[in-house]
DNA sequence: CGGTTTACTTACAAAATTGTCACTAGTAGT
DNA sequence: ACTACTAGTGACAATTTTGTAAGTAAACCG
């Protein structure tokens, strides 16, 4: 009764989009074909008729939410490397993208994986041109990602227990911009750590 | 028939090993009371028993993992700062550990609460003690932990779309080791970047 | 308009998961 | 050895989740 009917494509869509509501509201068993097919305002079933099953509903909003993150990161690095990096960065750390980076990972699935694309490796070698060796800007690059990674995942908590809740998480971002910014330096001093 | 009689303490432990196994072996929607009960060796209500209710299991397990790797991360940072660092960094960036981080985040919990040990903020005071001022000290202890917890969680895949898929992650942790224990330089060169 | 396609529905069924209850059997203490 | 306590069992019940089958209706096309 009253139906809408809708492309396969934007059901799709709108069916994923339902299902990462779900996953903010209630968490990864919050995500049953029951809920996402009532956020959406269809049937279950009909849900079942767009993915085959589940679990196949689950593998697709995985890929969906690791190519949007993924997406996200590289338009945020082309940006102006000192402007906008701050507010790159910023959405970078979002918990919000942490929690579902998290989900992705929980559920074994890799949100880096190998068919992904080859932007990040585009965007090192596009600041190389301009300054350092590649291999220290990839270093630089893979060290800003993975703080910011973390700092989604566990950033207020960690943050706040090193002795630094005071301050916003902004004052670390700039330090670390202004320390991964600086011309590299450990090539002329070999110094062994081992 | 033939079974086997615990203290609470023990069976409680051993249920929270075993539900780690199950974890590790089917991710999230492995962990029931019946496959646990299955891993352990009892029947399902036999867990039950100890912890009141399906949901009370999963947060002793959420919170006894997240004790366990912030002692770990403890005793990690406490060693030696030069030698034993490179290992320390390693056993905290393990995958394993970011898959239970990630799990335990995708399902609400904070690994990091605010009831948790202050001994982070402590080891950043003994540091400072020896070397730069505190804050400086806090923010690159800060880094450290929160490079390692991405690299736990995306890490392998981050490092090979980066473009550094050839070497191992030791020659990066090496690389950050050696970009933070130099003197911190900042302080001496104002240099805005905002 | 009439017909084909297929998005979507209702009704039903199978299976898994959680939870309860009465009972059994280790084990410690006297 | 007897008793008290409680870890653990088996049998059941309630609910949830996933999935199927047959039918309904919305849209495109002649």
């Amino acid at each position: 009764m009253a139906r809408r009917r809708r492309s396969p494509e934007d059901a799709r869509a709108e069916i994923l989009a339902a299902a990462e509501r779900c996953f903010h509201r209630e968490g990864p068993s919050g995500v049953t074909l029951k809920a996402v097919a009532a956020e959406v305002g269809i049937s279950h079933p009909g849900v079942l008729h767009h993915f085959r099953s589940a679990n196949l509903l689950n593998q697709a909003l995985h890929q969906s939410v690791s190519q949007r993150i993924r997406q996200e990161l590289l338009e945020a690095l082309a940006g102006d490397r000192s402007a906008g990096m701050m507010h790159a960065m910023a959405e970078l750390a979002d918990p919000k993208k942490g929690r579902l980076l998290a989900w992705v990972v929980a559920e074994g699935h890799d949100p880096f994986p190998v068919e992904s694309e080859a932007g990040l490796a585009q965007v090192a070698k596009g600041i190389a041109g301009a300054e350092g060796s590649l291999e220290e800007v990839q270093k630089k690059l893979l060290l800003v990602v993975l703080a910011m990674v973390g700092e989604s995942v566990v950033g207020e908590g960690v943050r706040a227990r090193v002795g630094l809740a005071d301050q916003g998480p902004d004052v670390f971002r700039k330090w670390l911009l202004e320390l991964v910014s600086r011309p590299s330096g450990p090539k002329s001093r070999p110094q062994r750590v081992e």
